[in-house]
DNA sequence: AACTACCAAGCAAGCGCTTGGTTTGTAAAT
DNA sequence: ATTTACAAACCAAGCGCTTGCTTGGTAGTT
């Protein structure tokens, strides 16, 4: 388990994934990101974790719930790592730039792919509520990322305003799940390094 | 009806949207892309066309053949105006990547964008046959796409190579429908000269 | 004594799809 | 001009199964 996850843990932000509620919400994330949410029973999740279908409603209200869950604990996970790797102030724009896609790519193959794909493919899922619950949180997720592109664009490197850049953006990193393949030849660093070509003049 | 659609209805490669199963495939493709394919039921689209539930099944053998209908029909429509766009191969290949985005563009903002959609996010709920089918006709559109970009890489214009590029592309215009908003300032080509600028050098 | 974690059983509602029969439009046969 | 034939389109009813969730109770830990 990384420092990270450790600390929001500890500070009470995200559930242990080692505790049977955390066993929960990782075999469900699985299921949701494999099967979609609205496919996947109780029932599966339940047997996934080796407990009764009734006995997950002890952890958790309703199955929304828990979809609401695995959105929001990933997100957290992923704002805490952006935030640290661009706490470095003394970094140039493109370097902070090339940190966020590393760090997003990276989030995206990663332990937090299946969770980001749940929140892009089963979005429209959650009631309004939830819905704008979790959407507080990706706003201070999106807030690093404009921060950085604007200090960019006052360098004017950028190929267009930040706002829409990340747009295009968002879409481009997100896709990458349907394409990349581990076995292939390029890794982070190097989807980073492409992805760079796209937003900055050469 | 626009002469395309006209055309492929005569020949048999698509259904007549006028018939009652034109009309009980353009009631799905709108539930399938606004409440997902497995929340919708046959009693809702049959609600939709004003039939009864069961009457559904004179059209289809089952729930899964009309989503694979509405993916299929989609995809044929907007290869064939894809082949349209590019059919003056007078154009320089920066005309072509250009007649290109405005034409796949105008496909997601247009009449088949709920196709579109579903396409993308329902594509895992196709068993493996359809989908395998519904691939093909995939590969034929993106077939249209390489081949420009190839005309386009020989030139020395594009940012990185074409399958690459390609693959970004598609998830950077796939991810507008999440974002665009009609009453804006943006129009489609706006939108396909600011994917331009992601593209090519300048 | 209180709390977390779970089981065993099942309910009410909703699901895709089937069945047997009826209506409707069209076109050839009388 | 009327009858006959036939297929496309649809209805009414419901079957068998799955769904999310509830209930009342138990075992172990603190």
């Amino acid at each position: 388990m990384s420092k990270i996850v450790k600390e929001l843990v500890a500070s009470g932000m995200i559930t242990d994934p080692e505790s049977p509620k955390g066993a929960l919400l990782a075999a469900a994330t699985t299921l949701f990101r494999s099967q979609g949410y609205s496919r996947t029973t109780v029932r599966d999740i339940a047997k996934v974790v080796g407990i009764q279908s009734g006995s997950l409603f002890h952890h958790f209200r309703t199955k929304e719930d828990i979809l609401e869950a695995v959105m929001a604990e990933t997100i957290i996970v992923c704002t805490e790592q952006m935030k640290t790797a661009v706490s470095n102030t003394q970094l140039t724009p493109r370097k902070k730039i090339q940190a966020l896609l590393e760090c997003e790519i990276g989030a995206i193959l990663g332990d937090t792919g299946r969770g980001l794909g749940v929140l892009v493919f089963e979005w429209d899922s959650l009631s309004n509520d939830k819905r704008n619950r979790v959407l507080q949180l990706r706003d201070i997720y999106e807030g690093i990322w404009l921060c950085v592109l604007e200090e960019a664009k006052s360098e004017g490197i950028l190929v267009m305003e930040p706002a829409l850049l990340r747009k295009f953006l968002t879409g481009a990193l997100s896709w990458i799940v349907n394409w990349y393949n581990p076995q292939g030849d390029l890794r982070v660093p190097d989807l980073a390094n492409l992805a760079m070509k796209m937003l900055v003049r050469t």
